[in-house]
RNA sequence: GGCGCCUUAGCCAAGCGGUAAGGCACGAGUCUGCAAAACUCUGAUCAUCAGUUCGAUUCUGAUAGGCGCCU
């Protein structure tokens, strides 16, 4: 029989850390983040880290363990999380996966395997360089489509960012986006996943949200900003961070101060829509109300265990 | 009190006689190596009333609201 796993995930601000912590208290587990920026260094406030005190002794991975000039990806986080998975069932511990990114979340439960491949970031820079004039975009669309007609059938003209990847994987691997995509599918999910996603009134999280960013700024998110870009040259993807971003910007003086934590307020709110999005996708979620009494949402946790 | 200007979707904003560009927000959605990223879809009869006209958001007048200047 295949180990069970517990996967929590939820919109920004939905409660999912409170939840997680008390939930690993109650069956002995330990906690994988699956979140594409509290994994930085250097970055506390404005991802919302959990802290020390917070943790109440329970041991989190994948947490603060990058540097924010390194580049890590999805792939990257599959290989860390199954690792500590398996680190966790070796001490006779449950492993609880809790985290907002999506994509990170899928690599898992749909057990996608990713293929060795090294990253050429000058030919992404030429890409993508190429991408920027609508004539360049759309030479590269028709390399593409020559490439894998397949694979474009679900990708918009528009989408840099997946047109250049279909052509990067080509050069990299020889095989096509679709090709990598069968092969990714091929051993199979080796866990038993149960899955619960956080929902709460969207006016309730919106609410959330907004005051969250506040005590952001309070707790000094301007000052956090301004020693991770003093202390490192270069942001892979570091600073696609939401909230640091913006603070960049009013660095630069593009936003007021004002401008600048309603801009975050916003941006925050948009994402945690799109989370919300990604997860109502998977029918087999089952759905916890934030506003229901946690002792109640853990107990039809365990019900599923 | 007088003179002038303005009034287009939640917000910003083109059009200025032939039946409403665009941007943002909201909402919905996509997502296999940058994902807190990127991308897709989605809304109005033009302040109100009356007139001119085959036809008005576009012209005229009145009314309401706003802005500026003057006394």
């Amino acid at each position: 029989m295949k180990p069970k796993i517990v996967v929590i995930v939820g919109p920004t601000a939905s409660g999912k850390t409170a939840l997680s912590i008390e939930l690993a208290k109650r069956i002995n587990g330990e906690i994988i983040s699956s979140d594409s920026m509290q994994i930085y260094k250097d970055m506390d406030i404005g991802t919302a880290k959990v802290t020390k005190e917070e943790t109440e002794g329970i041991k989190h991975y994948l947490v603060d363990c990058i540097s924010p000039d390194e580049r890590y990806t999805v792939s990257d986080f599959k290989k860390d999380a199954e690792n500590a998975i398996e680190e966790i069932l070796a001490k006779g511990k449950t492993p609880i996966v809790v985290g907002g990114t999506g994509l990170y979340v899928n690599s898992l439960i749909y057990g996608i395997e990713y293929q060795d491949m090294k990253f050429d970031e000058n030919y992404r820079n030429e890409l993508m360089e190429k991408a920027e004039t609508e004539y360049g975009l759309k030479e590269l669309w028709e390399t593409a489509n020559k490439i894998d007609p397949e694979a474009m059938l679900k990708i918009s003209k528009n989408d840099k960012k997946r047109i250049v990847r279909v052509l990067e994987i080509f050069k990299a691997t020889g095989k096509t986006k679709t090709e990598q995509e069968t092969l990714s599918r091929q051993n199979g999910v080796k866990y038993d996943y149960k899955v619960f996603g956080i929902t709460m009134d969207r006016e309730k999280l919106y609410n959330r949200i907004n005051l969250r960013v506040d005590f952001m700024i309070e707790k000094g998110l301007e000052q956090e900003v301004r020693k991770l870009v003093d202390k490192y040259t270069k942001f892979p993807t570091a600073m696609q961070g939401l909230g640091y971003k913006e603070v960049v910007e009013y660095f630069e003086g593009n936003l007021t101060r004002e401008e600048m934590i309603e801009k975050i307020k916003q941006e925050s709110r948009r994402y945690a829509k799109r989370q919300l999005t990604w997860f109502r996708k998977d029918k087999n979620t089952i759905w916890l109300d934030s506003m229901n009494d946690m002792k109640d949402n853990i107990n039809i946790i365990l019900g599923e265990l």
